[in-house]
RNA sequence: GCCCCUGUAGCUCAGCUGGAUAGAGCGGCUGCCUUCUAAGCAGCGGGUCGCAGGUUCGAGUCCUGCCGGGGGCGCCA
């Protein structure tokens, strides 16, 4: 458990209410909150009215003997009652100021290791076969990447699975498109991502209007699923060229260790997961389909709604690959399986974890959770799809964020009067790929997010590259004191005498708090939140605070606490998939 | 029709298992660069938290109903 504020009075509290009113009371529940305001003090605890109902006393009675009973020294200074029952709690300065000290020099900046590390899977991004990634693929990836290092930094074995959609109906219509069309592709180097994605569009006209087109399309799937050599050569071909065009967007996202493994990884577990679930006796038959039917889910009519596994024509859907898929990374010892896939899923989700909890393939200690983000949505409001034609791709979105940055970087140059830096197209690389980034995590993610380049690539405000800009003036302060190789073994106490120094010190204290919060509940906005306060708590410490020309020991201090907001931001800034640079 | 999400400042959004006078950013207006990077800082203005009830000492937060937006609802993935 970090040694933040709110975990270290949370345990002074239940230990004064388990002091002043008796340890067999049930734990009121939140026992220490942040205050609203200030004038507040730092934290409170609500407890005293939680439990004036059930111990029939007056709260400010109940929060008196609390507060008798509360010892948080040397965390904070004696406890405050006010009516009509808050015990308020402030921080001590020296305890800030020492738990300050401890954290330079520490890359994780007081975040602890998880107490039981576990193996999780983190499932993301899966991009499709035979179409280019578009602005839908961005959410999963971003936010996929960032759950992945958030759960990585808390010690646990993280696998980040790109489920690929590489199996299913789709590749009968396309290779059965391209039967009539020739032979694209088959030599190699022939046809690119883009024809194909016109194949593919073409393939899914005729596969709506033409019947014995889609008849063949279905032969054509069921050949594939056989193993016909051919077949399979056209396959693996889009397979390849797909991979190699989604190679490129990860590389310009910086997204690594993401291991490419698609539907068709599963192919040959199927058979034996409809087996396994018939022979568990939850299999029916309906209208030819092998369904299984799980309580609560109801379709249009009001009728039962089955998870189908097996379709009336013997194939199996990606119902039956989600279910393989999920107990194959059971039974390679995954503790934890995370779903970072849009929220119009959910019902699938929902039911494949039940059907799997049926099974027994999903154990009582094996989380599965789906962590669901809401569509991207165009200025208008209206959704964006690939099949309107009116979608972005994702690396156009990319190029355009990073051509914006590189713009900015130039015009700033010249305005002052300087040449342009030589590493401008890094610069504006990071900082036009950090935007995009920061724009989808700090938004609540299950809210839709409406896409604006003007937004996410303005470089005020609540933005990465305003995060990425406090670093970067960090840096060149540390740098003139000679501190950016590493800090002094030997330094002065930090001190907080000034309201700025205060302020700073008590947000760069309790980002323990917030990634283990971020790591529970998948909402990267309040890692942004957090780090957007620290950077603002910065600017407002570094308008009022000189650091360099400071006398010793205030500019040790100083210094202390620049080399803390770094790391900080450094380290908050990598959870989220974003980099940092020494100079912009 | 049923299920899930959602409605907070002109715009985009936060709001931590119910807590005190609901917060940011953008945009608008006013100041601050001979001083560690002005992508910054200080300040001003801006609200019936969709509507109506209910529970509670206390509701933006929980419950019910209604209105509006989005998504999903058996053989696509």
């Amino acid at each position: 458990m970090a040694a933040t504020p709110q975990n270290l009075l949370r345990a002074r509290v239940g230990e004064a209410v388990a002091a002043a009113f008796g340890d067999d009371l049930e734990m009121p529940e939140p026992l220490v909150v942040p205050t609203s305001d200030a004038r507040h003090g730092d934290y409170t605890t609500p407890v005293a009215m939680t439990l004036a109902r059930t111990l029939g006393r007056s709260p400010y009675e109940l929060a008196q003997r609390l507060a008798a009973a509360l010892q948080v020294e040397p965390v904070a200074d004696p406890p405050e009652v006010v009516r009509p029952g808050f015990v308020n709690l402030r921080l001590h300065s020296a305890w800030l100021a020492q738990r300050v000290g401890e954290l330079v020099g520490d890359e994780c900046v007081g975040v602890d290791p998880a107490p039981a590390p576990a193996r999780v899977v983190v499932d993301y991004s899966g991009p499709n076969v035979a179409k280019a990634m578009h602005v839908g693929h961005l959410r999963s990836t971003i936010i996929g990447d960032s759950v992945a290092n958030v759960a990585e930094l808390l010690g646990h074995e993280v696998e980040r699975v790109n489920h690929v959609g590489d199996w299913g109906t789709q590749f009968g219509m396309l290779i059965a498109h391209l039967d009539d069309r020739g032979p694209l592709g088959e030599e190699a180097g022939s046809g690119d991502l883009a024809q194909v994605e016109a194949l593919y569009r073409e393939a899914n006209a005729r596969f709506a209007a033409d019947e014995a087109f889609r008849e063949r399309a279905r032969r054509r799937v069921v050949e594939l699923q056989a193993g016909d050599a051919g077949v399979q050569k056209i396959w693996r071909w889009l397979v390849g060229l797909s991979m190699a065009e989604n190679q490129a967007v990860y590389d310009l996202l910086g997204v690594r260790g993401l291991v490419a493994r698609g539907e068709s990884t599963y192919q040959p577990m199927l058979a034996k997961v409809v087996a396994d679930l018939e022979a568990a006796n939850l299999v029916v038959v309906d209208d030819g389909a092998k369904c299984v039917f799980v309580d609560g889910f109801t379709n249009a009519e009001g009728e039962p709604l089955p998870l189908i596994v097996q379709k009336a024509d013997g194939g199996y859907n990606y119902e039956t690959t989600d279910l393989a898929a999920l107990r194959s990374r059971v039974e390679q010892g995954a503790g934890r399986l995370v779903y970072v896939v849009d929220a119009g899923q959910s019902q699938h989700f929902q039911m494949v974890f039940a059907v799997a909890r049926m099974a027994g393939w999903l154990p009582e200690g094996v989380e599965a959770t789906h962590v669901a983000f809401g569509l991207v949505l165009g200025e208008g409001g209206r959704r964006l799809r690939t099949r309107s034609g009116d979608s972005v791709r994702l690396v156009d979105l990319l190029d355009e964020a990073v051509q914006r940055a590189r713009r900015f970087v130039v015009e700033r140059a010249e305005e002052r009067g300087e040449a342009v830096p030589g590493d401008v197209d890094e610069v504006a690389r990071v900082v036009g790929v950090g935007a995009v980034k920061y724009a989808d995590l700090s938004q609540h993610r299950q809210s839709n997010y409406v896409l604006s380049f003007d937004r996410m690539l303005s470089l005020k405000g609540n933005t990465a590259p305003y995060l990425q800009y406090a670093y970067a003036r960090i840096r060149s302060i540390l740098r003139e004191a000679g501190w950016d190789g590493g800090v002094p073994d030997d330094r002065p106490p930090v001190i907080l005498d000034e309201p700025q120094e205060l302020d700073l010190a008590k947000r760069l204290v309790v980002t323990g708090d917030v990634v283990s919060r971020v790591a529970e509940d998948y909402l990267s906005n309040h890692l942004c939140t957090h780090l957007f306060e620290v950077a603002q708590a910065y600017h407002q410490f570094y308008e009022h605070c000189p650091v360099l020309r400071s006398p010793e020991p205030l500019r040790s201090s100083r210094l202390a606490l620049c080399e803390v907001t770094a790391a900080t931001l450094r380290l908050g800034l990598g959870l989220l998939g974003i980099e940092v640079l020494d100079r912009i």
